[in-house]
DNA sequence: TTGCTCCTCACGTCACGTGAGGTGGC
DNA sequence: TTGCTCCTCACGTCACGTGAGGTGGC
């Protein structure tokens, strides 16, 4: 059932991303992208490089953020994709509290009635 | 009771953050930071705009972000900021409910002790 | 051999900062 | 008058991207 991932050499990543494959060696120089390598040789681009390759595109093509700036911003998004999860967590359990709190109130009143019963 | 918020001509606030008072006028014009005017010409920088320049300062010095990216940080720091408020009260909420609820089950278990005492 | 890969070096372009130069009101 | 403010224009520098040029393995 598992399917492999799919890899791409620099030519067919640097088609995929719009970019010139220079430009993706560049920025694998300046650490913002790690593609692995077969056989320690050849760049292999996978669908999780492609797609840290598109923001970078967005950042820098739509913005006009420099990879200084491409840098400090993914590694921010990144926070607050974990901000966010958490957030989701915690009102998660929020609401399961509030549950148990209604059901526990609940009890409290069922066994007054009962007992005034 | 109230003082006076300080204010800063640009040779001031220039000086204050270290950087040349053109660039201050630059920052303004590519609206990076928003002084007031006295009489609506004299630049003024607050307290507020004064923290901002620091801000802008240490993305660019410390980090190499060029002014698109600052705008970006600036932008994402401010959602992170108020992301953290929320959190904090999501928080508080929870650690309240879980209060009551700790409250409620002792007093069903006091009522059952009571009724088989 | 062809067409890819790898690498380094060098250059053009543009964002950014700031100096120059001239104006006007306390 | 001096020293600030305002403004615009122009230039130097540097980050960034990419072309050139030469290598090596399917």
């Amino acid at each position: 059932m598992y399917e492999k991932q799919p890899c791409y050499v620099i030519s067919v990543a640097a088609k995929l991303v719009n970019m010139h494959p220079q430009t993706l060696r560049y920025y694998e120089r300046l650490g913002l992208v790690k593609p692995s390598r077969s056989n320690g040789r050849i760049r292999l681009y996978c669908a999780a490089d492609i797609e840290r390759l598109q923001q970078i595109r967005r950042l820098i093509a739509e913005l006009g953020v420099n990879l200084a700036g491409v840098e400090v911003i993914l590694h921010l998004t990144e926070r607050m994709r974990q901000m966010e999860q958490e957030m989701a967590r915690l009102q998660g359990d929020l609401d399961r509290e509030m549950v148990r709190l209604r059901r526990a109130l609940e009890l409290e009143g069922e066994e007054e009635t009962g007992a005034a019963g």
